[in-house]
DNA sequence: CGTATTTGACCTGCGC
DNA sequence: GCGCAGGTCAAATACG
């Protein structure tokens, strides 16, 4: 009989009955590299992919394999440049990253996500520690600010004021990041473009 | 055998 | 109210 979709229906009703949606604050980086599963030191489990609209790549959807840690992740690959990945962050991780690697050898995410803001990196990396030489061969002066950093990389960026989002201004505004990621490792030149989103 | 990925169906929000 | 697009679920499948 056709009651597994029912059911399915009736549950997923229930979940969501009296919840309401809590919008978490979210990051996205603009990564340039070939694989779009990049290392960041912590385990992901795909749960989704769908095709997007204005792109003729498809989105994937990440989840934190960590059954505490509810940090979701969206990676899609700019239609404009196919060598750009866009990789959205949202949520904060609870734990600390999976087998994180003596020497400094963390993902360019997190190594953006400290030197965007000191507390960022404590806010969505809590366990993570900065190469000193990497968080400091960015200048401040590189990372647009929200007022300044209007910038129209994203077409979706230029238009909607983000007003409904208060709550997460609050704590950190959402932001969009260029990594120039030429030779699987770190650019001499560091290339930084934050854009507003949504 | 346990875990991760794939994939189609389904749900929700939003614009018209 | 309807349709579209984005996001999520979960069974089936693949892989180590």
């Amino acid at each position: 009989m056709a009651s597994g979709s029912f059911m399915k229906m009736l549950i997923s009703k229930v979940k969501k009955k009296g919840q309401k949606r809590i919008r978490q604050p979210r990051f996205a980086f603009m990564t340039k590299s070939e694989v779009d599963h990049l290392e960041d030191g912590y385990r992901w489990r795909k749960y989704g992919q769908k095709a997007v609209k204005n792109s003729p790549y498809p989105r994937s959807y990440y989840r934190c394999t960590n059954t505490k840690c509810i940090v979701k992740k969206r990676v899609e690959r700019s239609s404009e440049d196919p060598t750009i990945v866009i990789t959205t962050y949202e949520g904060q991780h609870c734990h600390h990253t999976v087998g994180f690697p003596r020497g400094g050898l963390i993902s360019h995410e997190a190594a953006f996500a400290s030197h965007l803001s000191p507390s960022a990196l404590q806010f969505y990396y809590p366990g993570v520690q900065l190469p000193r030489e990497r968080s400091l061969s960015i200048n401040d002066s590189q990372v647009l600010s929200g007022e300044a950093g209007k910038s129209q990389l994203l077409p979706q960026a230029s238009h909607q004021h983000p007003a409904d989002e208060g709550l997460l201004g609050d704590m950190v505004s959402p932001q969009y990041y260029i990594v120039d990621k030429a030779n699987s490792t770190w650019p001499t030149k560091p290339k930084t473009e934050m854009i507003a989103e949504r």
